[in-house]
DNA sequence: CCCTACGCTGACCGAACGTTCGGTATGGCA
DNA sequence: TGCCATACCGAACGTTCGGTCAGCGTAGGG
């Protein structure tokens, strides 16, 4: 049981850092198009010391679903997210969604993509539904307060927003030439305003206006409280080949 | 060679209706999750069977590609995809898009998930890059005629706008509850409109107005000319059996 | 009534899968 | 120095994969 020092004596893998390594694998192979060869080449190591670090493929899976469902599902906990008008708590989350898809890019694609092959993934389902659904309730409320147009379901609004915000998992690169926060402000901006010209040029809220044109050509929408810079992981390298 | 009568004699299986089947496998179980006994069995026959009319699975996925980018192409080439102000051809485009998301679903839900692991996927998805970038352009052109915002890129546009129309694919089901028309409807109203209250009452466009509240709660934005109810692809059944 | 062509089967193939095992190198501590 | 836990490897495990094959039953034309 002598653990004392081992962080430090060990230069060498573990599981965490080989789980950033494989999800990043997954997200770009898929996690039934990826082999444990793969995983372990990846990593730089044989299939069998890989295999003193990790379970399973199975548990990489887990570790990843775990990772975007808990990050997640403590959005909703945020005081952002609990308290104020309601229209405002969802553009919150949606922005916090936005956030998470950056910095837990391969475990939030990954889940997404899962098809329930397995009692792991069918979990990972349920919880992945249980948040549309609590999604869902936000936007109702949104629309029980005035703020939210009536004439589409709640339901169906919850359903097209939050994938209008899944769907950016499939072209977007962190650290790209796009900041996280303009990505986040583009979608509030169109989700909310819409895509047409006079969208901009809005009566309800106060918004400062020259000559027929928002001050802003960026940022446009209403921007709440911003979300703290806090929880965990850091992303690892990994170098994949492809077959075929 | 003697094919007379044959299609009447041979009541039984072909490549068009074990595609059909197939795709709808790859679409729940992923086409690496899925294996030929898999594909045999919601056939109803046996492996060896179901190779005596299917030249392998590569060729299924590719049939399934096929399918579906064709259909996607052939929307540029519509009468009201390429003539009059480019914002109702985009709203004509997005319209189109949907309704083969429905007619075509598991063709379309294979293809947005495909991750490039062999030379037929790649291909697949150049393909669809290039329907993306023919896309964007559109809007391009729609934000030079003054009727799309312009402080937001075409190219980010175009990715939110196709993101909500592709995210369709992972809740629709056809024959729902929900029509298509309406589906279309709820997304070019919110993507243009956006969800906020004030989104239905427009200046810009002529619509009647009563009592400041719009006439109709449902359909509410701009409907375009209807596209043909055209094109091929029956659907076939399939019970599939998930594992683990 | 036989012949042939076709639809289909069970048995099977080599390869790749996820996983395990026997064994070796290493490095901190007794 | 000797020891042992740890990190790692090559090889192989049993299973499943995509795909093949020789042969069987039968329908239809001669």
């Amino acid at each position: 049981m002598a653990k004392v020092g081992m962080a430090k004596r060990s230069k060498h893998y573990d599981l965490d850092s080989l789980t950033d390594v494989s999800l990043a694998i997954f997200r770009d192979r898929g996690y039934d198009g990826t082999s444990m060869e793969n995983l372990a080449a990846a990593a730089g190591i044989s299939k069998a010391a890989f295999y003193h670090h990790v379970g399973g493929k199975e548990e990489l899976l887990a570790r990843g679903f775990d990772r975007s469902l808990d990050a997640l599902f403590s959005v909703f906990e945020e005081e952002s997210a609990a308290n104020g008008a309601a229209v405002e708590r969802v553009r919150y989350v949606v922005r916090r969604v936005i956030e998470l898809e950056d910095r837990l890019l391969p475990e939030v694609s990954v889940l997404l993509r899962t098809r329930g092959n397995s009692r792991v993934e069918r979990d990972a389902l349920a919880r992945r539904r249980q948040f549309d659904r609590q999604f869902a309730l936000l936007i109702e409320e949104a629309q029980g307060e005035g703020a939210i147009r009536k004439d589409m379901s709640a339901t169906l609004a919850a359903r097209l927003l939050i994938g209008m915000c899944t769907s950016i998992v499939e072209w977007w690169q962190p650290n790209g030439s796009i900041q996280v926060d303009e990505l986040a402000d583009a979608v509030v901006s169109m989700a909310f305003d819409g895509l047409n010209v006079d969208s901009v040029v809005r009566r309800k809220a106060p918004r400062r206006v020259v000559e027929g044109r928002v001050t802003s050509s960026k940022s446009v929408s209403a921007k709440p409280t911003r979300p703290p810079k806090s929880l965990s992981s850091p992303r690892g390298k990994a170098n994949a080949t492809k077959k075929s």
